[in-house]
DNA sequence: TTGTAAGCGTTATCAC
DNA sequence: GTGATAACGCTTACAA
């Protein structure tokens, strides 16, 4: 079942079998409704490969990400898919791991299935550390271009869209000094540059303040609720108060949640909290959890919009960036 | 940059250099290194599309969910994926939302796309009402192979996993009995094939235990907190009492433990509650929620294995059980 | 407006 | 063990 047995039944030659399939103007009326006749007829599907022989291109992006069942990159995966395939692009999907090997190595693969681009979902792609090599990055957008959704990297081919975290986070914090407090813990997941970026912004706030920042204040915590917790008991146990708790993800307040249940501390009475993404975790702790949003749905529909733009040869900012919201919920009182 | 290149360099001819690709045994170790050697040197990838057009497949897999940010389906597209790679396969990710002519367009679509085999994640695909229209999952399965990850529908080249979600409810519910619970509430979310499974476990526990069941303890609930909670106030305000709640899903039975506390319930002592999923949910209240482990992971790696088998022609069965664990927290005594 | 024919880069089937 | 060469099913100049 292919272009000639459509064109054979149609009466007409291949060329215009194909013209009729790509929408071509130059067919008659006529003849494109006997070719369409004939397709109908004879149930007829284009060859996909054939296709992409021709052409070189599949209409597929590639979408990378570390973790697909985290709640932060599920979400971006989701509107990520959702507009690509509103622009009659197909999605594959791939999930890396924090290895960075293997990150290289799947970057490499998608390439030579020849997507059309490349969208890194999650700033786990771009390494921050000094010394760190993003060459792999660099490279793959020799061959296509590649969209950072929440990452940075500048470089040709490449585009970034990301969530003012600096000021979101910086916002949190200076409405809780407002507030009255002045021993503020953070606690932060990533080091990567949306997480330095956040850190920076609570610095900021408390050296705005004139706040001198205690060391113990910040900790570099796995995203993981009961590790939030253990954190916040040593600094209980060593003796060190806190009245306040911002975090980089929900999860990490949640454990701070849990640990003011614990030691029958009043929310947000003796200790307000916010948390970060705005996910179901937020809805789910008593009290409920402020957060901020990073807005995942409108960073991601960026993200597509902008390489949507680019494989159509239009000129495109390489720097994007969206602003956060501050959802406020009852683990604070401002 | 194609085999005729590397032929060339390599000094043999391209079928030579095809079969040192495909690791054809004919080949003498001297022009393999040989051809391996020019590849290296050209940096030579091969075309994916003219092999696709040679053997008609790409050694993709697409998966079907009706939305990857649900937590359940975020985590067996995780695993989905993760072990479709493990065999080589790409995945094309393909979101319908619950649209039932979506769903149709896209199966269509992925077979368009010759992929090689389809794995509907989720029970949402297969309807359960009298009188619906499950043909457009059996004319796709004319195609290619199709498994059900969590879903259950006879057909010709139709695979299902499932977890016993009969059992696991029956199971918790009877729990629940021996502790001395009589007025025990089921809020759902799904009227699928796994739903209405659970839906049975709940009313054999009953009635094996002897206990009458009342309509207003069963309610098809939409997936989200602040609705189980509701049906709860509803209850409560009607003055219809209960010591217990299962449910279909975490989310439900986090809006159970909020309604607890609006009420100032005992968790457990007053009112016991049972989860499903055991997802992240679970260890955000407080107390912390028992929940049924449905194993998505295990029912995901099953999935694919199944369908590897298909593919490489092996004979497997079309139904498939997982067992389910139920995993206690605080929101129970027994 | 339509048709012819030359690619596109593999794999597979023959010969040798 | 190796090399020609014919598919595979489409797109796209170029001709008519």
């Amino acid at each position: 079942m292919n272009i000639y047995d459509v064109s054979k039944k149609a009466g007409v030659s291949i060329a215009t079998v194909s013209r009729v399939l790509n929408g071509n103007a130059n067919v008659s009326d006529k003849t494109k409704n006997k070719v369409l006749v004939a397709m109908k007829e004879l149930d007829y599907t284009p060859n996909i490969f054939a296709r992409g022989l021709g052409l070189n291109t599949m209409k597929t992006i590639g979408i990378m990400c570390s973790d697909s069942s985290d709640t932060y990159l599920a979400n971006a995966v989701y509107y990520l898919e959702q507009e690509l395939r509103r622009h009659n692009y197909d999605s594959i999907l791939c999930c890396t791991g924090q290895d960075s090997e293997t990150k290289k190595k799947y970057l490499d693969l998608l390439i030579s299935k020849r997507v059309d681009g490349i969208i890194l979902a999650g700033s786990q792609f771009v390494l921050n550390q000094p010394g760190s090599d993003n060459r792999y990055i660099l490279n793959a957008a020799k061959e296509v271009p590649i969209v950072l959704a929440n990452g940075f990297l500048p470089g040709k081919n490449i585009y970034s869209v990301m969530c003012n975290d600096t000021a979101a986070v910086y916002d949190a914090t200076s409405r809780l000094i407002a507030a009255g407090r002045r021993q503020i813990v953070y606690l932060y997941t990533s080091t990567s540059y949306s997480g330095m970026n956040k850190l920076k912004g609570y610095k900021n706030a408390l050296s705005d303040a004139g706040i001198p920042l205690r060391e113990e204040w910040t900790h570099l915590c796995t995203k993981n609720i009961q590790r939030a917790k253990d954190y916040l008991n040593t600094l209980y146990d060593k003796g060190i108060s806190f009245d306040a708790v911002v975090t980089s993800d929900d999860s990490l307040a949640v454990g701070a949640v849990k640990y003011a249940y614990e030691h029958r501390i009043a929310i947000p009475e003796q200790l307000q909290i916010i948390g970060y993404n705005n996910s179901v975790l937020a809805n789910c702790t008593e009290p409920e959890l402020t957060s901020i949003d990073s807005k995942v749905e409108q960073l991601s529909v960026k993200a597509v919009n902008i390489l949507m733009q680019v494989l159509s040869g239009h000129d495109v900012p390489a720097e994007n960036i969206i602003a956060a919201d501050i959802i406020k919920r009852n683990t604070t009182n401002f």
